[in-house]
DNA sequence: GCCGAAGAAATGATGTAACATGCAACAAGA
DNA sequence: TCTTGTTGCATGTTACATCATTTCTTCGGC
């Protein structure tokens, strides 16, 4: 009996086909982070359905939905837009990183098993070695997972959301500063950091060190834009 | 021939009538946040739009809208529900505010004219006077006026959008314990808290008096649920 | 009386057409 | 040449028809 709930337990969801809203949000956004549109280019409903070869109605519906999160940017009349990279938003959006990264951070500290700690640890040698390699997608993605599995630790989903929010407005930014970032050691010894400070449950230093991770990741970019806009 | 001008001066631009999209949101909006709607009710597509009198496109649009802001809450399969009303979400709610409000209010003090802060107080004297008058409507609505008069003050418009965001989650619950909140002196004397600690620019002090502000409120709502949940 | 299957109703998803609006190129007149 | 009015295209908005899926109802058998 136990061998059936086994298998049962093991099965993954069948795969829930996606509505074509969601298929075309994904993309979008996928493209959008990929810094496969230029800041500033407008995304017309038509253009995204043509391109896709969906109709208006999924399109429509995924766009909107991005300009609500903020991954996309609506003006009045509802044309949507590729936000642009300015030093403003992105010092606005790192001071709220910090605030909502902070806070999730330490929630997290009080609630993780060590069993998640383990797990954040072991993405995070995951991270060097793709370092090593200089496998800088690789990179980005286990980043992802290693800030969020932190952050779901916090059981707090409303918090969870905003911060994906957030990473999802800069994320068109990454790339444009990988694989530069990444040989940076700062960042990487930062991380060490982290998962130090989170086996000794110390909240402080976790979140003064995420702290210190957000803002190497904000000065980079901003050295990015200046280097941009002067050359 | 000045007269002519004149009289082009003295018009006012034609009130830009709402998208039909817009509307619908607008009044989901209020009505969900005035608490007219039951908690974990189901909102369905068509019963909006025969409500509303419009087809099911704009109906769908708000309603998908308000889910991915927060406002009401969507199941996988589509559907879109009334958020129910619980401690813990609440909770993490009001530690979210927290961070954020407090955010804002720091960089507030640091950019606000005198004449901000002047337009700041004044609002709380009137906010003063409607509580003496026990005209518990208006003051909810200047209560919100005077916050986001703080918070827009910060000229981070990413996160007043966030805060209001937070807040429209929070709305459908705050009529429920006005006029008790009302009532309490506390809630009024530490407004004036905050608008000395403006006069004197003291971000510390402000955060402080925010925070308060933001507690005292979760306090009354947990509150009003233990008792909705034991009579 | 309880459970389950077949059918019916409800509901979300998608495509398409018609409409309204804004914008830009172009032409006519001063 | 500059200004202004016009026209056509691009684009967002809305309605409606249709399809697929979910959910509810009902009825028959155990």
């Amino acid at each position: 009996m136990s061998t059936m709930i086994d298998a049962l337990e093991s099965l993954t969801p069948v795969g829930r086909s996606d509505t074509l809203a969601q298929k075309v949000r994904t993309q979008l956004k996928e493209a959008v982070m990929a810094g496969r549109f230029a800041p500033g280019e407008k995304l017309t409903i038509r253009s995204i359905a043509g391109a896709l070869e969906v109709s208006l109605t999924p399109a429509r519906e995924a766009l909107y939905n991005l300009a609500s999160e903020g991954v996309l940017e609506m003006r009045p009349n509802g044309s949507v837009y590729v936000p642009e990279l300015t030093v403003d938003r992105i010092e606005e959006l790192t001071k709220i990183r910090v605030s909502l990264e902070s806070l999730a951070a330490r929630e997290a500290v009080r609630r993780m098993t060590d069993a998640e700690i383990a797990a954040i640890a072991a993405l995070n040698d995951l991270i060097i070695a793709r370092n090593e390699e200089k496998n800088y997608s690789a990179l980005i993605a286990l980043n992802w997972q290693f800030h969020f599995a932190l952050y779901r630790a916090s059981q707090m989903d409303l918090l969870v959301r905003m911060i994906e929010s957030c990473w999802l407005m800069s994320g068109s930014y990454l790339n444009v500063i990988y694989p530069k970032f990444g040989e940076i050691s700062e960042g990487i010894s930062n991380h060490q950091q982290i998962v130090r400070a989170l086996e000794r449950r110390d909240a402080d230093r976790v979140a003064a060190a995420i702290t210190t991770d957000i803002n190497l990741v904000a000065d980079a970019l901003i050295g990015a834009i200046a280097h941009r806009d002067k050359g």
